[in-house]
DNA sequence: TGATTTATTAGTTATTTAGCTAAATATATA
DNA sequence: TATATATTTAGCTAAATAACTAATAAATCA
């Protein structure tokens, strides 16, 4: 990826409501229902989270695909929740 | 770090200026005047680097040190170059 | 001291982002 | 067919971001 690209994934993940829904899509792929029913997402409509998950399947970080009438979103670029992990770690991230 | 915090981080990560100064402080220190000759940064006023090397720090990515009249960068957060590259070799993270 | 260099701060403006409500779409169920 | 459920789209507003120019600050040099 080059860096206007990479850029825009970053972006993407700067946003702790948008980093919560990448978080728990590392769990596996869940459904948009569920998604709002996060205590971090709760408290945002569902226009809002739609909003934020469509800034996220445009950087190529999730992808969706609609079975009955529910969507399901996954993580689409896996290496997202290890990065996310990276940061979580800092400022330990190599020690134990 | 928390929600918020690596939200922040990813945040200030994503603008193609502010990535490329990373990738460049990535190789060592360097004075402010040096990122303004960088050719992705050349484009760019003075004051307009000079705000993007404050987000990277508010997020605690870069730091900086003054010695003689210039003021020198260098990254405090050193995952952060590991990261960018992680992005970069997508969607061949773990090929070869 | 006065001029030059290096970088930041202040102030302005255009654009983008983030949130909302209301309306629309699509599927399933009664 | 009518209704309920799940999700998106449209349209709006407030706030944040990104860029610029002009002014300021601090260190060095003549």
């Amino acid at each position: 990826m080059n860096l206007k690209e990479r850029a825009q994934v970053f972006k993407a993940l700067g946003h702790p409501a948008r980093l919560a829904m990448v978080d728990k899509l590392a769990q596996g792929e869940r459904c948009v229902c569920e998604l709002m029913r996060m205590s971090q997402l709760s408290k945002f409509s569902g226009p809002t989270i739609s909003q934020h998950l469509l800034v996220l399947k445009s950087a190529g970080i999730i992808a969706d695909e609609k079975r009955g009438k529910m969507i399901f979103y996954r993580l689409a670029m896996p290496c997202v929740s290890q990065i996310s992990l990276i940061i979580s770690k800092f400022p330990n991230t190599y020690a134990r």
